[in-house]
This record gives C-alpha cells, sequence and structure tokens, in this order.
RNA sequence: GCCCAGGUAGCUCAGUUGGUAGAGCAGUGGACUGAAAAUCCGCGUGUCGGUGGUUCGAUUCCGCCCCUGGGCA
C-alpha cells in the first residue's frame, strides 16, 4: 500500500495547480484544495479555482465546497482535509494537497493546539464587544482576564485580539495555554513530502498583473456583483478575499474599471510579498524549485515524487 | 513665436522667509496556532530639470536653456 502524501505549497499564480494536476494524473493522485479562499463556492474565477475540465483530469477535493455565508478556519478545514485524504488513500490514490495557505498547510504537517470549539455566541459577542469599545479598550479588557496574550498582542491587532478573548471566555483558559500543549495527532502521520514553488517574483507579478485582467474578461464582475447580491456580512472572509473589495467598490459606482483592476492587481502582489515571507521562514524542510513553468517544475520534480513513492510503500 | 502654470522619491504631491527635504501610494523586510487571499509591525539620500550668476552657503533668489500642460497667435 502507498502511504506516502505529496503536499506542493507556492505564492499564487507560481503554478501549483498545473503541477499538481500533472502529478496526479502521472501517479494516480488526487488533488486536495489548501487554499483557504477557493473552497467558497461563489468565487471560482476569482480565486483561479480549477476549471471544470481541469476537475475532470483528475479527482479533486475541498473546492467550492463551502457557501460564502459560512466562515471556513484552521479547524474546520483540517477536519476537511483529514477526511479527504483518507478518503484519497481508501481509494488508492496518493493525496496531493495544494495551496497557498501557510496556516492551513502548518496545521496539517505540525498540528494545531486542541482549542475546543468556541460556541457561535461568544465569538460574535466578542466581535461586537470589540466594534464598540475599539482595539485598546478591548485589548484592555483581554489583559484583565489574560495577560499573557494581551502581553503579545497589539491592540491595533483585531483578529488575534478577538480570537485571545473568546478562547478565555469560553474555556477560561488562556490561549497562551493551549498552544503549549501538544497538539492534537498530527494529520500526517505518515512519511510526507513538501515541494516549495518560487518562481522569481518579477515573474509572478507579471502573472499576477495578466490573471488578474483575463478574471475580469472571464467574468469576475459577474461573479462578485452575484456575491453582493447576497448581501452577506463585509467581514466575512469570502467578502475578504484578494480583488474582493475593489471589484464590489467598481460594481456600486464608487471606482471605475481602471482603478478597480489596478487595485485589484496590487492586493494580489501584496498577497504574494506576504506568501513568500511565510515560505521562506517556516517552511524550511520543503524543498524548494525555483523554475519558471509547470512543465520544468514537472520534468524536475517527477523523478522525486517517484523515488519518494517507491520508498513509501509497504 | 508670445503669455501663464508646472518640472522635488518608482507615482501623486507638500516644503524649504537661502543652511542640501517629507507625506500618501507603490515597493521592500518581518511577524503569524481556529475568519490567514486575513490581521499586524518596521523601512524614505532623492544630481529638488540643466547651466551660469549673486552669496560664506542655492533645491530655494536672478539670467539663460530644455521639457510638460494650458492660453494667445
Amino acid at each position: 500500500m502507498r502511504n506516502g502524501a505529496i503536499l506542493i505549497a507556492g505564492p499564487t499564480a507560481s503554478g501549483k495547480s498545473a503541477l499538481a494536476l500533472r502529478l496526479a494524473e502521472a501517479v494516480g493522485g488526487a488533488v486536495i484544495n489548501a487554499d483557504s479562499m477557493q473552497v467558497y463556492r461563489e468565487l471560482r474565477v476569482l480565486t483561479a479555482r480549477p476549471t471544470p475540465a481541469d476537475e475532470a483530469r483528475a479527482p479533486h477535493a475541498l473546492y467550492g465546497v463551502l457557501p460564502a455565508a459560512e466562515a471556513c478556519s484552521v479547524g474546520r478545514w483540517l477536519d476537511l482535509a483529514r477526511a479527504a485524504i483518507a478518503a484519497a488513500r481508501a481509494s488508492g490514490r496518493v493525496p496531493i494537497v495544494v495551496g497557498g495557505t501557510g496556516l492551513y498547510l502548518q496545521a496539517l504537517t505540525e498540528g494545531l493546539a486542541p482549542v475546543p470549539a468556541i460556541p457561535p455566541a461568544i465569538r460574535t459577542a466578542a466581535r461586537r464587544l470589540h466594534a464598540e469599545i475599539g482595539g485598546p479598550a478591548f485589548h484592555a479588557r483581554l489583559a484583565a482576564r489574560d495577560p499573557a496574550m494581551a502581553a503579545r498582542l497589539r491592540p491595533s491587532d483585531p483578529q488575534r485580539l478577538i480570537r485571545a478573548y473568546e478562547v478565555i471566555a469560553a474555556t477560561g483558559e488562556s490561549l497562551a495555554d493551549w498552544q503549549r500543549r501538544p497538539p492534537a495527532p498530527a494529520v500526517l502521520d505518515r512519511p510526507w513530502l513538501g515541494l516549495l514553488l518560487t518562481p522569481p517574483r518579477p515573474l509572478v507579478y507579471d502573472r499576477c498583473d495578466r490573471r488578474l485582467r483575463t478574471m475580469l474578461a472571464d467574468g469576475a464582475l459577474d461573479e462578485v456583483g452575484a456575491l453582493a447580491g447576497l448581501r452577506l456580512d463585509p467581514a466575512l472572509p469570502a467578502m475578504k478575499a484578494v480583488g474582493v473589495p475593489p471589484l464590489l467598490g467598481h460594481i456600486r459606482g464608487e471606482i471605475d474599471r481602471a482603478a478597480a483592476l489596478a487595485a485589484a492587481q496590487t492586493a494580489t502582489r501584496r498577497y504574494a510579498k506576504r506568501q513568500y515571507t511565510w515560505f521562506r521562514h517556516k517552511m524550511l524542510s520543503w524543498q524548494r524549485y525555483s523554475a519558471k513553468d509547470s512543465e520544468s517544475f514537472f520534468e524536475e520534480i517527477f523523478p522525486i515524487i517517484s523515488q519518494f513513492l517507491l520508498t513509501t510503500t509497504d
């Protein structure tokens, strides 16, 4: 039986998906999404999700599986990924996990603190309180209950402040203590091979720019218009996907199309830059490839994959 | 050809009553443990268009030239 799993990471527009698909075809794999935005159903074009034609070439999992009205999370994704990996193995396929969300991949390979699920009412209340009293006051409230977390968070960082607050409120224990505990059993308890794609940055930026243009031509505006029609909470993750805010602005008539395009392109470049930072510092055990296109990636990588899969077969 | 307004960071501009200059954006470095395509923190020397002049000292004042925009011909 084949035990190994292949993980592919890289900044947006680095050619991950194409490579994953080629490998899946070559080794009999199943492609599993590790991208926080590609999980949302409504955003196919703007999140550069694999096309139906791509999905027909090999099994794909976790693409477009949640409505934008719901918020995904690392924990939720991890549960989905665990199931998808098990399903792939059960069908005799090699799991090929591919995506650009560093946090998700980290949770997959290193585990996640075993914090219980926080009741939605508590989460909502924490968010509402933060909105009401503002960062500094909220930070002070947190400090009163959880000095350890307050000490390492800035009053200007709403997302982490709220998380710390809801954890202490729901569990009575500091998130810092939770994180010190041994993580839940690692999802990837069997051998895995991490491949990190890092094409030269100017190349990725150029691809991002051109891809945004293509997305607009392919209906990204209609897609975002339909999303707007759902009248969702603007704080939901899908509403904050790269490109959504500027395209919404254009739809509402606040900025012209060219400005929306430029803003979306800029946001994409900045996102890619953050990904490079994460990958550079956190994925030290991953094999890095800076090849310029997916075809040369494939030729370079395929022999390594084959060797890896051989050594992990019982 | 003449008149007017400009020419300062990659871009848009501010400013210096003469002591070689600073914002936003872009870019860049970093952080990251349950909404992460999120969230947050750092980083600003550039022939101040060119060239002469005045001055201890000119990006700043003066002359000439070049370029851009507008107006008049």
